[in-house]
DNA sequence: CTGAAAGCGCTTACAG
DNA sequence: CTGAAAGCGCTTACAG
């Protein structure tokens, strides 16, 4: 029951575009079976054979030109080549799947396929792949465990060549065991395992130096809007936070805390409950850009204004925080750097080679939502 | 060559999560060869045969009680489940996809792969898809023809079962004939071949209505920045523009009309060139959010209130606009419902079902970023 | 340099 | 209900 209605006649006109090509050669299967002859001429796929029969050579020789991994004649390369360029034939990545046990494409889980933040990592991880001829396959875990799981077991069963895992709830172990079945990167974390590559940003320095910032400014009741405690991402920055205080001996006060969860709506939630607990703070740090902008609201609200009353550090700087009103003082992390990377590790690691471990550093980004505190 | 060194003995320790069966069945090729006894213990793939042998059936009884398409004896049922749970057997899709003929995925054409644009309507493609039982492949065209062609040669050695193109920058006639190789479903266009089904957002009414509310509130000069040219919707938009103008005899000013590109920088850009033409304007309609964003951000730079002494009407209702400051007043995408609708349309497509049209409306959602101004 | 052949891991008529 | 066998479209030793 394949798409027979989609068969067509191999020698159709050609139009512009390579994608015409697609007029030539269908996915409709050959309906020839036990004891039909194989000379019946028959409309759908070309196949290798049909490229082999054209230019009178045998499929192993036109698998070699289009490979390119042996030597041929010029001459039977020249036939090849006309042939197939004729018939539009493209080969079956299924097959050439199973034959070789290879699918030259890479399974990439993220937490969501809409989300600003893993956006910058998954195109870094496009361009890096597309440069190793690998082809990535984007499945998101909906930042949930069980998800996430459900994605490696489909990447599994399409027989990806490797993983890359952003962030990503799965636990150690289970990653672990992961990594011992296909090269794995995961980022977010740091973890060392036999075919496993982490790349982590410094997520403790970049809560510092946001903090440190703040308190050079003059600052010393400053809020803080933690992240969702499942990413460890968040709780470092949380940590980077505490620490900047304990440094220069501000006390650490649990009432200018509020928890979030990465979210817009959880940072206008913070401000209000802030309010509610009527302490009074002269800056807000939140874990990421999503949560600030939702606290920017929050305070607007509220008639509070930014940087005038409240100054605003956000972490991740994504591509809308520089249009943000005032722009936004922020933490760069460099997403597209990580997919980058992450794509280049996978690809070493198929190769047998070891990544070599890069440190990748958050940068604090100064811009309009700060203000100096006269002491 | 391949990766030999991730074989593991399957009667390995199973640990938490379904992700762990990875220790069972690698991606490791049998080694065996000619001539070397099948019964030889080896390491590594678990296969429809390793399940076959501890059941004590045939491989095509396995297959059938997996796939669940015909009756099996129960007790058969039950020695190939218990044996394939024993074994953490994962069919390998890439040989389910050349036996078939399906491969049970289907190829997603985007723009790019980090918009917030078509973010959504990538989500409502997952979710829709998941429930069908099928897989996306997302790729990125990066605005660009050749890109995008390449893409879609790369879904289709891929051999997807069938193509989601949104937008796309692709012709028409290419469209017409890649549908007639594979069902496809195209966004942001209209147009009919066979195979084919096309999902339209009434971009015209959206902009008239959008330009209707200024004009409503009693703006009559309203600049309008455009989106890219060599997208349907950002042309219709202007059209949308245009004659809610002229429906109420506000004559149509060239300059006040800026060329934009979608991104947020031209949206500032958009507004300096205002500046530098000395046009007098109450409002301004953006093709898109992103870029009244920009502009937002060029009025405050110019000194400009909003909604105070300029109105602001963006488009697509991008989910950091409503925490714009203020909240944006746009035109509503339903871009989760077009994905999700667009998915639906190639598995029926598939099923040899004629999808019905459906009318998306856009929707316009006011809020804080425009003022009625006193007559 | 080149072809015949085995094999990749499944599905699916076919014939009990 | 069930098994043997052909076939999907390639790759890749193997043997010239």
């Amino acid at each position: 029951m394949t798409n027979a209605r989609y068969s067509q006649p191999p020698n159709q006109l050609m139009l512009a575009y390579t994608v015409n090509k697609l007029d030539a050669a269908m996915t409709t299967r050959k309906a020839k079976r036990v004891g039909e002859p194989a000379s019946e001429p028959f409309y759908g796929s070309v196949t290798i054979e049909t490229v082999a029969q054209m230019a009178g050579v045998s499929i192993s020789t036109v698998s070699r030109v289009l490979s390119g991994t042996v030597t041929v004649s010029a001459q039977k390369m020249r036939a090849v080549e006309a042939a197939a360029a004729k018939l539009g034939y493209v080969p079956s990545a299924v097959a050439q799947g199973l034959a070789s046990g290879r699918t030259k494409t890479i399974g990439v889980v993220t937490q969501s396929i809409d989300s600003p933040y893993y956006g910058a990592m998954l195109r870094g991880i496009e361009d890096e792949l597309d440069l190793m001829g690998y082809v990535p396959m984007f499945l998101s875990g909906r930042w949930d465990a069980k998800e996430e799981a459900k994605c490696i077991d489909i990447l599994r069963s399409r027989r990806v060549d490797g993983l890359i895992i952003l962030s990503g709830r799965i636990d150690n172990s289970a990653l672990t065991s992961c990594a011992a079945a296909m090269p794995t990167v995961v980022t977010g974390r740091t973890l060392s395992a036999p075919g496993l590559f982490s790349i982590d940003v410094d997520n403790f320095s970049g809560g510092l130096e946001a903090t440190q910032f703040l308190i050079e400014s003059g600052h010393r009741r400053i809020a803080f809007i933690a992240g969702d405690p499942e990413h460890t991402d968040a709780n470092e920055r949380q940590r980077g936070y505490r620490a900047a205080l304990d440094a220069v001996g501000i006390v650490y006060e649990p009432k200018l805390v509020v928890q979030g969860d990465f979210h817009e709506s959880s940072g206008l939630r913070a401000v209000d409950e802030l309010m509610v607990r009527r302490t009074r703070f002269t800056a807000i740090f939140a874990a990421n850009d999503q949560m600030i902008c939702g606290a920017a609201l929050g305070l607007h609200r509220h008639g509070l204004r930014v940087p005038d009353d409240i100054s605003l550090v956000g972490y991740d700087d994504l591509p809308g925080s520089q249009y943000m009103l005032p722009p936004l003082t922020t933490v760069r992390q460099p997403g597209v750097a990580v997919g980058r990377h992450a794509a280049a590790a996978v690809v070493q690691l198929l190769a047998g080679e070891t990544p070599s471990a890069v440190v990748l550093s958050p940068m604090l980004i100064a811009r309009e939502s700060t203000r100096r505190l006269a002491r």
